[in-house]
DNA sequence: TTATATTCCTAGTAAATTAGTAGGAATTGC
DNA sequence: GCAATTCCTACTAATTTACTAGGAATATAA
């Protein structure tokens, strides 16, 4: 149970588009900044692009913007998108009489609603001015 | 971030022993309850004695019990036990000048934090009663 | 129109972790 | 002594994560 470095990369990704909210920044310059090589940023990107969490637009002068300004950019909403499981364990023997994931799955059905609102209260302007 | 299942395996055993407190029940005999493998099991028990969750007597009609009544061992104990990667991410480039682990250090402390109070509120007898 | 800088797409590989298997030694009760 | 059990350790398989790589598509500017 640990945060992926996918997700934790794409976090560093965004909290610098937040920094410089407006601008546009390629891959290449967030690679530089963030350390994360830019093949891998790029597909972290692609990610965030299809939940609609940052805007790319192509060609020279290129790049990538938040989708909205920061403050309306949850820290859940980034994470879900790069984060896989973050999930409901569901019923693994289903009705064979051992013992099977519904007797915990309430347990972690909450636990995973605490996760979720935990970092939907925080948002990326919080993040970028380490203001948590 | 997902629960193992090695977690989730070892919380049936743990609630099934809460279910039958005071007895002592093999590992064939919580293989077969849970559908987990016999040798699986005893791998993840192991770990629970070393964690003073369960208390374990060898030879001929021995077996496992709760090493305390199941009001007193918490959800949180047993899965940490068993989770390996319940922990704070670290400085990933210390000092380096790109960005690190810091910024987001308190985000993800707190996170911990607070899955480990919601876990620690919970306990077996409540699980084993599915009183949640 | 050509060079250049960028995103976008996809396939592959390497590394790490998780999950599970296996065999047998040590211990205990009858 | 025998049978049932925990205990210990090494190994393997499966899955997931983390990355590498190449090049097509697109846009800008000289």
């Amino acid at each position: 149970m640990k945060i992926s470095s996918k997700a934790r990369y794409g976090l560093y990704a965004v909290t610098e588009l937040a920094r410089n909210h407006g601008k546009s920044i390629s891959a290449v310059e967030l690679a530089e900044r963030t350390g994360v090589t830019e093949k891998y940023l790029e597909q972290i990107l692609s990610i965030l692009k299809k939940n609609n969490i940052v805007t790319a637009t192509r060609g020279a002068a290129g790049g990538y913007t938040l989708s909205d300004s920061p403050e309306n950019i949850s820290v859940g909403a980034v994470i879900r998108s790069l984060e896989n499981n973050l999930e409901i364990v569901g019923c693994i023997n289903g009705g064979c009489g051992k013992m099977c994931g519904c007797t915990q799955r309430s347990l972690w059905e909450k636990l995973y609603d605490y996760i979720n609102d935990y970092l939907d209260k925080i948002n990326l302007r919080q993040l970028a001015e380490e203001n948590i």
